[in-house]
DNA sequence: AGCGGCGATGACAACGCTGTCAATACTATA
DNA sequence: TATAGTATTGACAGCGTTGTCATCGCCGCT
């Protein structure tokens, strides 16, 4: 029988060479995929590595070739479901490829910032980094990491000048075709909730905003333009700046969910109804805005499989040497999720 | 060709050794902060150590000394906050050691569950594990990593019996202390909604529950509880149950804050005002309390220094360092927190 | 048949660190 | 001052893998 009590200790590749009765430099060429073995041998490594369950040990591995099997994740204070759903992707791609997944937070901020990386870089034998939001944006620290030849890719950066692979979503179309949506929905005085300026989305999100409006003929009013940071109590703030005067607008575009549930909790606390006097629209799709009453119109950013795509080409990136002429970046779908914080506007 | 880019290069033990003029050996020693160095050699050596700015090569680390410098936090689909904030704990304290944190995520009813904890715990040189509700609960798990000598440690599982350390908050008393406050807001008919069967917690914080009730001298009324699976629709579901009477339960206490958000959703399309006509309450204080309207009165848990506290223990046990007549548990304080969700009961 | 070339393979020395155990430097004591 | 006992320290051999380079066949070609 296959059933095998599991056992903690580690084959080697020594029991594996022995075993298909080859040396085991050959066994290391079957595991690192190297070209130059006879299809045969390769077929007996294999089978005799397959049948002892042999793993080759990552630290003899890392120390022997000086390469690195993990990536990093280098983030500041991301909201948690973004969190999650960013790493179920990230570790997916990594299984695949054998490969471990580390976290590093950080603070965007900090004037050691790529000092801290570079330490984490060299210690860990070289991993690749992937910097998520606000990091990718960080003109210094992207080319130092790249004159320093650490390999890394970029999530949602504003600048997809540099060489450098990414991953993203079309913000301002979406912000466009969310904006245009409300216009359609008979709406002419939207308020809207800039992002953090740190974030390369949020500008780009709010001339996707700006640019429905030009679009579809209705002026932009400054005063109905407010300055928000991602978080909820940045919402309620600007919420409240936005509803106070009697004629508050009929709509208000949060760039992201969170601030968008700070205006709900606000249009409750003043009794104004959603969505009948106040349509409300977020930004992710994060589980919160179904938690909200009511639950949220928003933008759906397929996070996981962005994170997964994007962690893959790091991987390959890390082995291979990718050819320099292919496209560095990846541009995904959104979707426009319409839920009930929206509606027709009154008259 | 070979364009040699600049490259970062790690200090080595022997360059330390030397600066310090001693042999790699002692400064081994002191890295490892082993007993048997005179303070004065000890001083020699981190000084420079400290000015290279030496880090040992974990990879070489973990070949000679066979141990692993890495815990892995083994999880089933659990809440993004929770994730977050467990995550930052431990992250916290393995960079006090000089530990890598990594991620497995899994699925606690697989029949493979053990085989496959045994492969990553093999593969990666035998990493300490963090077992996280439900997994805290598996007795089968828990028995089979101890008898195969895996490091483990436990969170909030039900029975602390087996003798590997855990951390948890006293579930029990938390239900019973927000039901006490509930009562004795004037509420009689309380509803309750069940935690995830296989969760441990559940069954604590129903029990709570029903002692309140009983201390009270308040009935239970079996019609008044339904099972709920933690899940935000698991939550609507239950809350559409409960509030379907005439005369529904003048509070909902939920066993987490997910269903919470459920409950209020439901509340919501039925028209019933919370909380004049309806008091709900969470447990977990996740950031969904405060996104919810009104905001949930709920149950803290400091997740994160139990996070952190349990992962130092975890590496004190891998390092063999703990003392035996040391207690195996950390029962942590909770707080209940009264926000706009919970009001008298109307009459 | 002899020769160069090349694909396939193996021998062996690292990689940077720790475990073992021997060597040396102290310390207290007689 | 000598001596045993203990505290410090270092020499050296791996840990399991990969990089380098030598070797071995086998091919086609002269």
């Amino acid at each position: 029988m296959n059933k095998k009590k599991p056992t903690t200790r580690a084959v080697t590749i020594d029991e594996v060479a022995s075993q298909a009765g080859v040396s085991i430099k050959t066994v290391s060429r079957v595991m690192n995929r190297e070209a130059a073995v006879r299809d045969s041998t390769r077929q007996r490594v294999l089978a005799a590595a397959k049948e002892l369950n042999y793993k080759p040990n990552p630290a003899a591995r890392s120390l022997a070739s000086n390469r690195s099997y993990f990536v990093a994740m280098v983030y500041d204070n991301p909201s948690a479901s973004y969190l999650l759903d960013f790493q179920t992707g990230a570790l997916d791609a990594c299984r695949e490829r054998g490969y471990s997944l580390l976290l590093q937070p950080c603070d965007y901020q900090s004037p050691q910032l790529v000092e801290e990386l570079i330490t984490l870089v060299t210690e860990r034998g070289h991993p690749g980094l992937v910097l998520t939001p606000p990091l990718s944006d960080l003109t210094e620290v992207v080319e130092q990491l790249d004159r320093l030849g650490v390999k890394f890719v970029r999530v949602a950066p504003v600048d997809p000048e540099h060489p450098s692979p990414y991953v993203a979503v079309d913000d301002r179309a979406a912000a466009y075709d969310l904006t245009r949506y409300l216009i359609d929905m008979g709406h002419k005085r939207i308020g809207f909730i800039k992002g953090h300026p740190d974030h390369g989305a949020s500008q780009a999100r709010y001339e996707g905003f700006r640019g429905a409006l030009r679009d579809r003929g209705l002026g932009l009013d400054k005063s109905l333009v407010v300055q928000g940071f991602f978080s909820f109590e940045s919402g309620e703030q600007c919420g409240r700046t936005l509803l106070a005067r009697k004629d508050h607008p009929s709509a208000i575009f949060a760039s992201n969910d969170e601030m968008a549930a700070g205006v709900l909790h606000i249009a409750h606390d003043l009794g104004i109804d959603v969505p009948s006097r106040l349509s409300v629209a977020g930004f992710d799709d994060t589980p919160v805005s179904r938690y909200t009453w009511p639950s949220l119109t928003t933008i759906r950013q397929p996070v996981e499989a962005m994170a997964k795509s994007i962690v893959s080409t790091l991987i390959t990136v890390m082995r291979d040497e990718r050819k320099k002429d292919q496209s560095n970046g990846t541009v995904f779908p959104y979707e426009l999720v319409i839920r009930g914080s929206t509606g027709p506007a009154s008259r």
